[in-house]
DNA sequence: ACGAGATTGAGATGCAATATCATTCAGGGG
DNA sequence: CCCCTGAATGATATTGCATCTCAATCTCGT
């Protein structure tokens, strides 16, 4: 799918606000925009950070209120790639089937899209008594490759990063 | 495959922390047989509360320990199920290779295992520049007809239980 | 200008998980 | 059998993230 113009995705944004009978304030703006600028996988509490250091702001509480309000929208969703992280996703909008390879050294996420696969979920889920929904499959690896070519994100130092629980170390 | 007795399962748990010399205390064998006398996926504050209730004992932080110390030696591990829930599965042990299809409702979870599924799951991971583990693959779904027969168990209400962030409400 | 209702933000609270560290324990050498 | 040493434990403090509370502020229609 075509990449949204944020100016696109921001009214958007508005008219569902307006829909709720909700104000799309400048502080509500601005966490869209900085949600929707980029198009990473973020921690809420990363997007505080990240906010902060900008010009505008919004405190810690209406930057997780927005977010919900985001994701009743159906603009942005919740991904979880174990270890008790919470991820959102602001790349559903272009690509509305995709699902998640995370590498289980380094958390590494690559998306990816497969019919097929789709399939075989959609087979799967129902043959268990399920019905499926439009999300989520997320499937565990080790970015070898990537890393020989050197382009695993979170491994400046050569080496995975080892889990304890949810602390690298 | 076929159910290792708990008697079994303490053999090869006392064998495992032997080699590394280490002891298989009467707290770290009172974990040990909590997670393996049943089948379920558990969170560790559940464990500690059960743990509690029982006539045995051991501190949080020899449970977490404990636990830390089954994950690495394989008899356990760490699943994720979104919402920043953190479980761990004592079913590996007799099924190798099973996956997890979760309710996005009520966090109903099926154990399921599907050799065309792992082959895909294996193509996908490779074509993606990443080489399979021997882990995880998790669906989402709706557990509806689960639902209509009454076996979804987190759910006497009738209604299923909404998320707000990792809140049920 | 006024008032109802929405919105915000500082701080309190909740909760899971981890870290700290003084005390206890177990097991081997003397 | 006693002592010593390192392993193990558990009470407590601390961290990190997320949510809740509530008084103050803002917006908009009248
Ligand atoms: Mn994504
Ligand atoms: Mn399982
Ligand atoms: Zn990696
Ligand atoms: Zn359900």
């Amino acid at each position: 799918m075509d990449q949204p113009s944020l100016k696109a995705v921001l009214g958007q944004a508005q008219a569902f606000f307006a829909s709720k009978g909700l104000r799309f304030t400048k502080q509500r703006e601005a966490v869209t925009t900085l949600i929707f600028r980029t198009h990473e996988h973020f921690r809420p509490e990363e997007l505080c950070e990240r906010l902060r250091k900008s010009d505008s702001s919004a405190s810690r509480a209406t930057i997780y209120r927005t977010i919900l309000h985001l994701v009743e929208s159906g603009m942005l969703r919740e991904i979880s790639l174990g270890g008790g992280e919470r991820l959102y996703d602001p790349n559903f909008l272009q690509s509305p089937h995709h699902n998640h390879l995370i590498c289980v050294d380094c958390r590494e996420i690559v998306e990816f899209e497969d019919p097929n696969l789709d399939i075989m979920q959609n087979c799967i889920t129902r043959r268990m008594g399920f019905s499926p929904t439009e999300k989520a499959l997320r499937i565990e690896g080790r970015c070898d490759r990537l890393r020989l070519l050197g382009t695993c994100k979170n491994m400046k130092s050569g080496k995975p990063k080892k889990r304890i629980g949810s602390k690298r170390v």
